[in-house]
DNA sequence: TCCATTTGACCTGA
DNA sequence: TCAGGTCAAATGGA
């Protein structure tokens, strides 16, 4: 019936990501040989305009309904149980008044699936747990600094079982450290030595994802989608983005919001992302799973998201300065 | 030597 | 009693 719609939006998006990825080279071609700020910035603004652009195409067209009905037929059960089951909150533990969030996110494209990137905090793995039902074993891990500043906040990681290159991330708690895994806070933003494989990164999963765009009609593609927010990992510094403040925001950036989440602010949100309430995950969960794969590019997510706002800023100039 | 990971045992709530 | 969550000793790498 919408198919001609479904499809030229489809096609919409894929010309628009398809723009993005040449963008993206272009930017690291620039970062590779003589760092031209100028062109840099004009690049990065064009990939923020193409991605925003792409996302207004998705949510003003039935997609996000076409694939969940699409998801909702590969599957007996209801989609949300698909998505959530392994990762529910538990009911036995019900009683815990702990702020769960649920994050997923994708371990990267290429090769062997590895443990979730980076999320601006250090974690300290504590036990593993094979779960009832589930294919994979469950992570769990604490704040590194849980002894010495006794920050409480913890979270379960667990590979899932639909697509094992995706990683669900529970937290739960809230970080009370003010440790970081980048740069203390008053020090300037040094130049990242790590732009271009962060850029690498990025065009990586750009392809991956445009490819899945193209192929509509391969729900897996699209299951295999990571949700806002997403941090990238570039030792020492982690780029976080955050779904409302784009890594091309306007925001001003300081030494303090580079990379890293304001410190003085809630290290609830520094520490994981600043995800959803649980309560909202399942309501956003399928437009996110159509955004994800422009967030787990690097693109920013649909300013619509009505998530979280105390969130990570990132200014790709500072970024490159 | 320090720190992170692994893994079996133990604890807790349903 | 069972399953999930945590502890802590053993182990390995830097």
């Amino acid at each position: 019936m919408d198919s001609v719609h479904e499809n030229g939006s489809c096609r919409l998006v894929v010309t628009e990501l398809s723009h993005i990825k040449k963008l993206v080279a272009q930017l690291e071609v620039h970062l590779g040989e003589s760092p031209d700020l100028c062109n840099c910035k004009h690049l990065t603004s064009q990939i923020f305009s193409l991605t925003e652009r792409s996302i207004g195409i998705i949510t003003s067209s039935d997609f996000c309904q076409k694939r969940s009905s699409i998801e909702a037929g590969l599957t007996p059960s209801p989609p949300s149980d698909v998505v959530d089951a392994p990762f529910k909150t538990n009911k036995k533990r019900k009683m815990m008044e702990k702020r769960t969030h649920q994050v997923r996110v994708t371990s990267g494209s290429g090769g062997e699936p590895r443990t979730p990137v980076d999320d601006c905090h250090s974690w300290r793995k504590y036990g593993q747990k094979e779960i009832l039902g589930a294919k994979h074993p469950r992570g769990y891990y604490r704040c590194t600094h849980r002894h010495s500043q006794g920050c409480t906040a913890t979270k379960q990681v667990q590979r899932s079982d639909l697509d094992p290159e995706l990683f669900d991330v529970i937290y739960l708690g809230t970080h009370t450290c003010v440790h970081r895994t980048s740069p203390a806070a008053g020090q300037p933003p040094k130049p990242n030595p790590d732009a271009r494989s962060f850029l690498q990164n990025l065009s990586a999963n750009l392809k991956v994802k445009t490819e899945g765009l193209a192929a509509a009609g391969e729900p897996k593609e699209w299951s295999a989608a990571a949700t806002t927010p997403f941090c990238f990992s570039s030792t020492p510094a982690s780029v976080c983005f955050a779904p409302e403040r784009s890594p091309f925001s306007s925001v001003p950036s300081t030494s303090e919001n580079w990379g890293v989440s304001p410190a003085t602010s809630d290290s609830n949100h520094v520490a994981s992302f600043a995800p959803f309430e649980a309560a909202d995950w399942r309501a956003q969960s399928e437009y996110q799973e159509v955004v994800s794969a422009l967030v787990a590019a690097g693109a920013p997510p649909a300013p619509a998201l009505d998530l979280d706002d105390d969130l990570i800023n990132f200014d790709i100039s500072s970024f490159f300065a």
